[in-house]
This record gives structure tokens, C-alpha cells and sequence, in this order.
DNA sequence: GCTAGAGGTTGACGCCACGTCAATGTCAAG
DNA sequence: CTTGACATTGACGTGGCGTCAACCTCTAGC
């Protein structure tokens, strides 16, 4: 059976609009075109056209779907990999509609711009340098922009947060408890936590976490929140054991 | 202070390729511009400008951002506007997620293009002029799309689902309950979302509801499945019932 | 004063999957 | 022959810039 370009459009619930696109990239070529320039579709055109749309609803891009048709990709694959971008973009959105509804939550609250230097306990600006060395003027910009955007409420959260992994480490410390003991590892993990909020959701890797732990030792500002070269030291030890058994 | 457009690239985070962008939409425009052409930018327009990516940083697109920083429209208005798109987003990836999951445990099972017509006791395709008819042919190539990509398991699980709503209501005709009774509603809010799942998400309104249950009335194919003209009556009055409460 | 290199400019194409005109040719029915 | 439905190709628009290309300008060192 062969039908007019219409007929397939409606059948497969597309457009005739769509199917000429589809010839001009080479998805999906009309079985014969008439003297007058007409395209024609048969039943293996429409089945093929079948699968390219069940694919299309599923996310898919149109170089994937021509892909995962010609075979030259496994379909499972296909999905596969577009199954992790899914997941990606999802991800994305969650923290996208966090940051949005925090931000309503600050305007209700009517500090719209105000409040801003209410905080210096940890003052985000204070370490400005030294996170644009380690890892360029974007990261900090982009790290302002996050901080700027959480209310009263959560910033005093994320500094309480810190302060309690502080005290911790502080604790154990003075115990005399092994970097490598399930207690301290726990305070490791919380601390590693309380990095991701602050990354808004980026893992760091073990790699990038010891590297800040060093970063405490090496820069007195930093080592002053964890009791001074003996407690920077201790803290450094905990992140490293942290890091090899987890990350 | 007044600075190069690289300076404010890199203190923002950005490109100057950005900025030109920027510039040329009317979004952000240099506080000067030299003799030569060359951009200059003042701490009003790095102000300006990050507001202006915080709010991107947030999802909002540029003209969007344009109104809320014009004042046209107030900030948490148009954040609010901005979360029920995001939330949207968000639903539609969940959905797109479920599907691609299914389809990939479809593939697994070995069951690719087999097994489709092994299920004709709630065959999709018999009503295929119905829903045509009705919803017009997209309506019904799309939900045909939908139908195919499920596994036999789910297939299997749809049909069970709608065979239970069928009895209970043919229990609840048989003891006299009123169609306007806890239990009736009961067994029409599962009917309802079960029609959900095979709308795939999308939620009929009062309207439609009901119009679907006098289909069951003129229709006998339909009214087959719900026990004749008696039991069809008490169906569609059921849910017209609970689309008065709850729609 | 010359030159290299960094940094600036405008202009234009590309991306992705079509929607939407516009201008024009073709077919079937009355 | 007319009318109206349907077909064609071609080109622009969408969003937010990235990425050349071709060219001009500034600063520093010789």
C-alpha cells in the first residue's frame, strides 16, 4: 500500500511538516517520489516511521534515533546513555526548583536585598582569593552567586553545619580517637556532606577533597576554624582516610 | 571604577562574548563606550549584571529577566511563574525517565517486537475508532505508541487493574450501594486514576470524564465490559458523581 | 619607531527540531 | 473551467550564546 504524505501524517499522528524534514536529513526517505515531485510512503516506511516516533517520545535526539535505527548502536544502548542524561537534567531541575523556591522564600521575607554582610562568621568573600587560585574567578563567582541567593535561615544552617563537624573533629580529637576509627569517619562523612551543599550538589572527587584538606594546612586562615597546625593536621588525616576507603 | 569587558567577564564568571550579547539585546549595556568601540562597564552594570545571572543561574530565560529587572513585573512573580514551568519540566522527565526504564526492561526481556498481540482481552487497537473519533487519529496513534512500549508485565498489570474497577463496581450495583457513597467514590477515584496512567499523566477534566462515561451508554462495545445497559448506567452515573466532588 | 601579542570590534554561521509563512505547481470533483 | 485541497521548495525564526573570520587598538620591550 502506498499513501500520499497526509495520509502518513495523520495516520502516525505527525506532521506532513516533520516528514519532509525527516527526508531532508535523511531519517526517514519517502519509498518513491512521483514524476511531480510527490512523496510516497509504504507499510515499511509507516513501521519505520513507527519506531522513530516511539523513540522521538522517549527523549531521544534525531542522530541518536538514525543511530540506534541503522543499527550501528544497539538500541538498549541507546537508551542506556540516554536513560544517564535523563537522570542528569532531572537532577539539574531538583536543584534549580530548590534554589528558585529559596529565593521566593527570601523575597517573602522581605531581606530582598538587604542582610547581605549580616554574616561573617564564615564570610563567604573572606576566602575569595584563595578560592579563585585554586580554582579560577568562575567558581567563586558562580560559589557568590549561590551564597547570595539562600535566606537568613539557611545560611545560618550551613555555617551551624559547619560548626558542629568543627567541634567534633575538636572532640574526638582530644579523645585520642584513630583518624581510621568509625567515629571520626562519620564526622569525615558529614564534613563531606556539608562540602556538597556548599558545591550545590557537585561531588567533589577524592582527589579534590584531600586537596582541601591539605589546603587547611597550608593556609593558616583556614587552619584557625580547625584548632590551629595540630588540629588542621588531624582534620587532613580524617579527610585522607575518608577519601581512600569511600571516594 | 570603571573596567574592560575582560575584567568584568572574569569578576563575573562570564564571557565578554556574553556581555556583547547582552549588549545587543538592550539587556545590560555599557555604562560608556570608547572612542574606539571598546566597552567599558561601571560598578552599577556589574550590579546589574550579576542579578542578572543569578537569575539565569536560576533557569529564568533572558526576556524574562529583562521584565523582572524592569519592574514590570515583580521578581517573586516571575519566579513563581518560572517554578510552575520547572515543576512541569520536572514531571514531564519523570515520566520520560518511567518510559525509558520500561522500554529498556522491554528490550532485556527478549521480548522486542514479539508478544504485542498476545494481549487482546483490553486490546488497545480494538477501539481504535472510538478514540479516533473522539480525540482525533494523533490521540489515538500516540496512546498506540504508549501501549506498545510497555512490557507484558505492565500490559498485564493495566489490564488487571481495569478488570478489578469492573468488578467492584458490579459488586457495588449488586448490594444496592448508591452511586454517591463513600465506596462508589472510592472505586471511581480508582478508575479515574487509572485512566490516568493510560492518558499517561495527563488528568481528564470533569468534563471529559464524564463524557467518557456516557460513551459507555452509547457505545455497547464498551458497556460489554461493565455488565449491559443497567451497568453501564450506574458506571457513568458513578462518575459523574465523583466528577462533581473531585474534578 | 617597530613589532609581537593580548585584547577589542562587528558580522555571520551553527545548534535542534521543526512551525510558519510565501510563492507556486498539481490533483480530483463539480 | 473553476474551486479547493494538497503538494512542492525556500527561507526565516526560535534561545543563548560558541566559534570562527577579518580587522583594528593598546601595551610593553627592543
Amino acid at each position: 500500500m502506498e499513501r500520499s504524505i497526509q495520509d502518513i501524517a495523520r495516520l502516525s499522528g505527525t506532521t506532513s511538516r516533520t516528514l519532509r524534514h525527516y527526508g531532508d536529513i535523511g531519517l526517514l526517505e519517502p519509498s518513491r517520489i512521483g514524476a511531480n515531485g510527490y512523496r510516497y510512503y509504504d507499510d515499511d516506511a509507516l513501521a519505520r516511521l513507527q519506531r522513530i516516533l516511539l523513540l522521538r517520545d522517549l527523549g531521544l535526539g534525531l542522530p541518536a534515533i538514525a543511530d540506534a535505527l541503522a543499527g550501528t548502536r544497539e538500541h538498549a544502548d541507546a537508551l542506556a546513555h540516554h536513560l544517564r542524561w535523563l537522570r542528569q537534567e532531572k537532577d539539574r531541575l531538583d536543584r534549580q526548583i530548590d534554589s528558585v523556591e529559596a529565593t521566593i522564600r527570601r523575597m517573602k521575607g522581605g531581606e530582598q536585598l538587604m542582610a547581605e554582610e549580616m554574616f561573617d562568621g564564615f564570610d563567604h568573600a573572606q576566602y575569595k582569593d584563595e578560592v579563585e587560585r585554586r580554582w579560577g574567578e568562575e567558581a567563586y563567582a558562580s560559589g557568590d552567586r549561590w551564597w547570595r541567593s539562600l535566606t537568613a535561615e539557611e545560611k545560618a544552617r550551613f555555617q551551624l553545619d559547619q560548626k558542629a563537624v568543627q567541634d567534633d573533629y575538636a572532640a574526638a580529637l582530644a579523645s585520642g580517637a584513630s583518624v581510621e576509627s568509625d567515629e571520626v569517619l562519620a564526622i569525615a562523612r558529614r564534613h563531606y556532606d556539608w562540602l556538597v551543599v556548599g558545591w550545590r550538589g557537585r561531588r567533589p572527587t577524592a582527589e579534590q577533597f584531600v586537596g582541601m584538606g591539605d589546603m587547611y594546612i597550608a593556609d593558616e586562615r583556614f587552619g584557625a576554624n580547625y584548632g590551629g597546625l595540630e588540629g588542621a593536621t588531624y582534620v587532613r588525616d580524617a579527610m585522607k582516610a575518608f577519601a581512600a576507603r569511600n571516594l
